[in-house]
DNA sequence: ACCGCACCCTGAGCGC
DNA sequence: TGCGCTCAGGGTGCGG
């Protein structure tokens, strides 16, 4: 679920949990594929670290522990990350919801896709992840040793140049708004922003990538660095699970031009946005403006 | 090297 | 009310 803007959001609010705290205990769930580190190992590794930073990479986290190791964590679609007392309907489902009293319903209570808790030496609150599809990641890379994960990573998307971009374009043949999703070429962009950047730089999904002119890679650089500013100083975009640590929702939401507006008129010239799909995803338009 | 597709997993919303 | 179906913002791995 989470892009760019999401992540880097969480992780402002995350840093402040979890930097200078030493882990007092780890509760996880069972081996899954959520654990690139198994369970077992990844509570007896974090045990007694403490947190020295909180950075991004992408749509990856990246706490930096006071050994030398590092923790990865990845949100997938439908991570939540979030600090104890966070209070959100997002952070339970509608079934467990139901079976609680009225007042518990409105906030989180731990269920079976709670799959890591860190509990801290220090006094402040616990830090929770919960993922219900189990496409988020969470992994303990030793000191000194590379992860193929963060190695892979194109250039982070909120500093991308229109010269990098044109560069990274020339041999695709594929529609630009695949491209823009390939984490290897662009770090941090997903379906939402993809769609918004391509609208605000007037530039039709469905071109092939190495056709964009010079000038266009400017225009859609510039206007993909604006769209993930805009959206991290509005919180990010809360649309089905996303909510920040604290429980809030972000507001970027309602901003969309084009993404989750199918049908109805485009903000700038009225024409209907249109609804297609590339690469398997949903993709947005204006046929007006976009060309 | 690149492209499109199936797949990993679960819940919500829909039509019947 | 219940069933079956479709869809969802992520990423990997496969065959072509």
């Amino acid at each position: 679920m989470p892009e760019l803007p999401e992540v880097e959001v969480t992780r402002r609010q995350i840093e402040k949990i979890l930097v200078g705290r030493t882990v007092l205990g780890v509760d996880t769930t069972k081996k899954s594929y959520f654990f690139l580190t198994p369970p077992a190992e990844l509570r007896a590794r974090l045990v007694g670290r403490q947190t020295k930073a909180l950075t991004r990479v992408g749509k990856y986290l990246v706490a930096e522990l006071d050994d030398g190791s590092r923790l990865l964590l990845h949100l997938g679609m439908t991570g939540q990350l979030f600090a104890a007392g966070a209070r959100s309907p997002r952070l339970l489902s509608a079934e467990r919801r139901a079976t609680l009293s009225p007042e518990r319903a409105q906030g989180f209570e731990p269920d079976q896709h709670t799959h890591l808790v860190m509990r801290f030496a220090e006094p402040g609150p616990n830090l929770y992840f919960r993922d219900v599809r189990k496409f988020g990641k969470v992994a303990w890379i030793a000191r000194g040793e590379a992860h193929e994960r963060l190695d892979k990573l194109g250039v982070d998307a909120l500093r991308v140049s229109g010269a990098e971009l044109y560069a990274a374009l020339r041999r695709r043949a594929a529609p630009i708004k695949s491209v823009l999703l390939d984490q290897s070429v662009l770090a941090g962009v997903g379906n939402i922003y993809a769609d918004e950047a391509l609208f605000l730089a007037k530039i039709r999904s469905k071109r092939p990538a190495k056709r964009l002119r010079p000038e266009e890679c400017e225009r859609l650089a510039a206007a993909i660095r604006r769209v993930l500013r805009r959206s991290i100083t509005r919180g990010g975009s809360s649309i089905d699970d996303y909510v920040r640590p604290d429980g809030s929702d972000g507001a970027y939401q309602t901003e969309c031009h084009v993404y989750g507006r199918g049908g109805e008129p485009c903000r700038a010239c009225k024409t209907p946005i249109k609804r297609i799909v590339i690469g398997g995803r949903s993709t947005h338009y204006c046929p007006t403006c976009q060309k």
